[in-house]
RNA sequence: CGGGGUAUAGCUCAGCCUGGUAGAGCGCUACCUUCGGGAGGUAGAAGUCGUAGGUUCAAAUCCUGCUACCCCGACCA
């Protein structure tokens, strides 16, 4: 392509409305142009990325021996009714009415329109396994959409579905995505980790996701050196710490903390570390206010607690009315003895002694509390918090390290929660009619894009990976207005590496080299080749590697060689 | 959804407090000079100052409603 025929607007400043380096970059580069909040049109160069995403995908869900086809993204509210998620999935449905008045929502994925495909044209177990799958674009309403195309509203993801006899078969079906995903991610050039993972709202047994690492990631994933587990925080295991509590040394005293409401206010008053000092949280509960009590420097997991017996799911921390009710005093000085309703020790506060925490009374806290003396010991302990980097490794040997992921695959094991409430049966080797086995295997397209810029890129610009970039080379011809012998040699050139099916981006424009330079490095084209008087007169181009430092000059063979990927001696 | 903020040229912003002819930089158009790391000059195009109303002789500026967008949001007990 010709950069004068391209219409590419790349902008010098950073738009106010980016707020992570890829939505920055994204914008500076043309590759997208946001319509309202979290929707996106794709510019030229931007759906070049995203059909190169798309066609790796593609190629390697058929390698798997997946099917494409294409499901409606408007789909009948009657359908997310029998599965009750009409309801439940809440606000994230965008919801739509037709002239009718009847209901319908812009679908934000599609199990009900698989299940209800499947309840439809599969009859008998000869016709599995079944693994079906489009490229398809969802809307989800959020409630902040941000990051650019990271945490966009409307985007385009895989879906696949897959459909099998038994659990068996629903095994290798998802053993066989694993495997996929592993090589679209190999193939795509990012660096990605497998990780263990909860299976939300979706529902089903078995998850895992995919996460490319980049430290802007949302996620953060817990992993051992060693390879065998990572997992993502919300679910990985923390384990009861070994040995015995250690004996009281003090003596249980009430001490004032006037202001004093946090764990960090409250250590540094006391003078102690945080993880000497209790931290009571007050959920709301099904039946009256919960607490659940950490050490001061561990985090509360979400994901743990709400699925506690008694307690309410989405967690929901309660409101200063009911933490004045429950603990007598305002938020901030709550702590277990003698509190009125059920709590929930963390397994890290089973071996404490000697310990802070809130005195149920306001500015007041207690020291040297134990359990066995100043409150009876917990019966059990259960696991609410997050690991950290040095926790046990679940299950292993070794400590754990955090990573930051951005999840851009997710693998699950449905099971039959659909197509029992959809009634998706074929019959048996016995003529018996069986409830379909399902999995479900997302990947978002969009998302990829915007974290591979995330995990690739430096001052200057994005570094795509070679696989997804929107053009393999970028051809600069210095003086190409003035110049007779760099116009024909670039031209020369331009029609040779087009005929070699190499991607390039010809800048014809007549601009100063600087700027071409500088277009070039915002838009991360890996090979970067010069054509000058200067060079020319040598025999030379000049050939340079967007990862590279410093350019060099290179004969017209070796400039070939290295944009197809040869090896340089 | 709750809280906060913003809305002035394609982009980034100033002007508003203290009402009186709408600005800068970047980008865009033309010409001149320049030409290997986002050049300089001259001339120009481009904004009903988000929107509706109010106050006023006079509103980008003050007031009210609306809309859009951005940011923050339970780890605090």
């Amino acid at each position: 392509m010709r950069y004068s025929g391209y219409a590419l607007t790349t902008l010098k400043e950073i738009p106010a409305e980016a707020e992570i380096v890829s939505h920055q970059l994204m914008l500076r580069a043309g590759l997208i142009r946001r319509l309202t909040a979290g929707i996106f049109t794709w510019m030229p160069v931007g759906l070049r990325v995203l059909r190169k995403v798309e066609a790796i995908v593609r190629e390697e869900m058929d390698r798997a021996g997946a099917l494409e086809l294409l499901m409606p993204a408007v789909q009948p509210a009657e359908l997310w009714r029998e599965t009750s998620r009409w309801d439940e999935y809440g606000h994230l449905l965008l919801r739509i009415r037709d002239r009718h008045e009847r209901d319908y929502c812009f679908g934000p994925t599609h199990e009900e329109v698989i299940t209800d495909v499947a309840r439809r044209e599969l009859r008998s177990y000869k016709q599995l396994p079944v693994n079906w799958y489009q490229v398809q674009t969802k809307f989800r309403d959020e409630i902040r959409p941000r990051f650019g195309v990271m945490r966009s509203r409307e985007f385009i993801m895989k879906d696949a579905y897959s459909f099998d006899l038994d659990a068996a078969g629903l095994e290798a079906s998802y053993a066989a995505m694993r495997t996929a995903y592993t090589r679209i991610f190999e193939r795509l050039g990012l660096r990605f980790r497998v990780v263990d993972a909860d299976s939300g709202e979706i529902g089903g047994s078995r998850s895992q996701e995919f996460h490319v690492l980049a430290d802007s990631g949302e996620d953060a994933i817990a992993w051992s050196e060693s390879g065998g587990y990572a997992a993502n925080v919300e679910t990985a295991a923390t384990v009861p710490p070994p040995g015995e509590r250690p004996a009281p040394a003090r003596a249980l005293e009430r001490v004032p903390t006037p202001g004093a409401r946090t764990i960090a206010e409250v250590a540094a008053l006391l003078g102690v570390a945080p993880a000497a000092v209790l931290k009571t949280l007050i959920v709301a509960g099904t039946a009256g206010p919960v607490a659940l009590v950490l050490r001061g420097d561990h985090e509360l997991n979400a994901v743990k607690a709400q699925k506690l017996p008694g307690v309410v799911a989405p967690l929901t921390m309660a409101d200063a009315a009911t933490v004045q009710a429950a603990t007598g005093a305002e938020p901030g000085y709550a702590g277990p003895v003698g509190l009125g309703i059920p709590v929930y020790f963390d397994h890290a506060t089973g071996v404490m002694a000697d310990f802070v925490c809130g005195a149920n009374e306001e500015d007041a806290h207690l020291t040297g509390v134990n359990f066995g003396r100043d409150l009876p010991a917990p019966e059990r302990t259960v696991d609410l918090r997050n690991v950290g980097a040095g926790d046990p490794v679940p299950g292993g040997e070794g400590k754990l390290s955090i990573a930051r992921g951005i999840e851009v695959g997710h693998i699950f094991q449905l099971g039959t929660k659909y197509s029992r409430a959809m009634g998706a049966v074929v019959l048996d080797q016995d003529g018996r009619e069986r409830a379909l086995e399902m999995g479900c295997y997302g990947i978002g397209i969009t998302r990829i894009v915007g974290a591979a810029i995330e995990q690739n890129h430096d001052e200057n610009g994005i570094i795509w990976p070679e696989a997804i970039a929107p053009f393999d080379v970028y051809l600069v011809p210095i003086n190409l207005q003035r110049s007779e012998t760099v116009r024909d040699a670039t031209e020369a050139l331009y029609t040779e590496l087009c005929a070699a099916g190499v991607e390039v981006l010809y800048d014809d424009r007549d601009v100063r080299p600087g700027v071409k330079f500088a277009d070039a490095e915002l838009l991360g084209i890996p090979h970067r080749l010069v054509v000058s008087d200067r060079g020319l007169a040598a025999g030379e181009f000049e050939y340079r590697h967007r990862r590279d430092a410093e350019s060099r000059a290179v004969k017209r063979d070796r400039a070939l060689e290295l944009l197809r990927g040869k090896p340089v001696p």
